[in-house]
DNA sequence: TTCCAGGGGTAGA
DNA sequence: TCTACCCATGGA
């Protein structure tokens, strides 16, 4: 599909940059989510239409998404719940303002400051990014990127007049599926955990809305932890796909970055990132992960 | 065959 | 609170 078959379009307008919301972290190549020739592509769910995919590009340096929906025309209903959505996932809503003071005065950071960076793309919803957050767990990215195209393919709805695009699915599904349904998937040890996942959203057990009313980063992570296969590094991860900042999900990535030993514990690894970060208070992640960023585009190692 | 990856759960000390 | 062990998968 190309952007200029479409027929319809959608502007959204942000407070930062979408280029680095998209590219700073592995999400936009976790299907639905698919990055081909200079732009972002994501098969959404439209409460009129069904499984739709559009086609998401920028400008460098602009700060403004523009939406196109290839085919038919969709409705005002499936519009503002289109805007909704890429709202959401480029957290259109969250000021980076205190975050950017914060950098000017850092050099590594500093570009944070003149790009305004800081958001990060998440899902379109809190379900789907809570199950690629079980799929991250041990197991390399491309491990995480056949899982999640494996859940989409088995339990999502598929995307018309698109081949082998699906949507993600919804919490329905993979609570009635059964143990055999999820061995498709190759999920592994994660299976059990993302069906037990499903079955307390569809039963109302668990209330994911809950999580984003919550203000409170403390008590949000201790919900997270309520869910089995999130542990600390996926609550922190969550945190962050919430916008909490405060937290650093140490994965064998931190762990490599601040030159930590393997032999170390993951509590140990928390520690010193949480030694190292601290001064950044409710930004620990966003300064962990953009100093990161500045040194590998600058071929210089972790700054002591 | 062994190791490791964007770890987590559980039991036992 | 910490450690050891197990949990599936698949590529190197």
């Amino acid at each position: 599909m190309s952007p200029s078959s479409a027929n319809s379009t959608l502007i959204v307008r942000l407070r930062h940059s979408p280029d680095f919301a998209v590219h700073s972290h592995g999400w936009c190549h976790l299907a639905p989510f698919s990055w081909n020739d200079d732009c972002l592509y994501r098969v959404v769910r439209l409460p009129k239409s069904g499984p739709r995919c559009v086609a998401l590009a920028w400008s460098t340096g602009t700060r403004t998404v523009r939406v196109t929906i290839p085919g038919r025309r969709i409705g005002a209903t499936d519009r503002q719940s289109l805007r909704e959505q890429i709202r959401w996932m480029f957290r259109a809503d969250e000021d980076f303002s205190e975050f950017w003071a914060l950098c000017r005065s850092h050099p590594a950071l500093r570009h944070c400051a003149l790009n305004r960076t800081g958001a990060l793309l998440r899902s379109a919803t809190v379900f789907e990014d809570v199950v690629k957050t079980i799929c991250t767990v041990n197991c390399h990215w491309r491990n995480t990127k056949r899982m999640v195209t494996n859940l989409c393919r088995l339990f999502g709805e598929p995307c018309p007049g698109v081949a082998d695009a699906f949507a993600f699915p919804t919490p329905e599904p993979m609570a009635a599926a059964s143990e055999q349904d999820f061995q498709e998937a190759r999920l592994g040890f994660r299976a059990r955990y993302i069906r037990e996942l499903a079955r307390r959203v569809v039963d109302g057990e668990l209330d994911l809305n809950a999580w984003c009313r919550q203000r409170d980063p403390a008590v949000l992570r201790e919900m997270l932890l309520s869910v089995k296969g999130i542990g600390s590094y996926g609550a922190n991860h969550m945190l962050m796909l919430l916008g909490h900042y405060g937290m650093i999900p140490c994965d064998s990535e931190v762990r490599a970055y601040l030159g930590i030993a393997a032999k170390a514990s993951a509590r140990e690894v928390e520690r010193r990132a949480a030694n190292r970060y601290g001064r950044w208070g409710r930004y620990a992640f966003l300064a962990y992960k953009f100093e990161r960023v500045f040194c590998k585009q600058n071929y210089v190692d972790c700054p002591d």
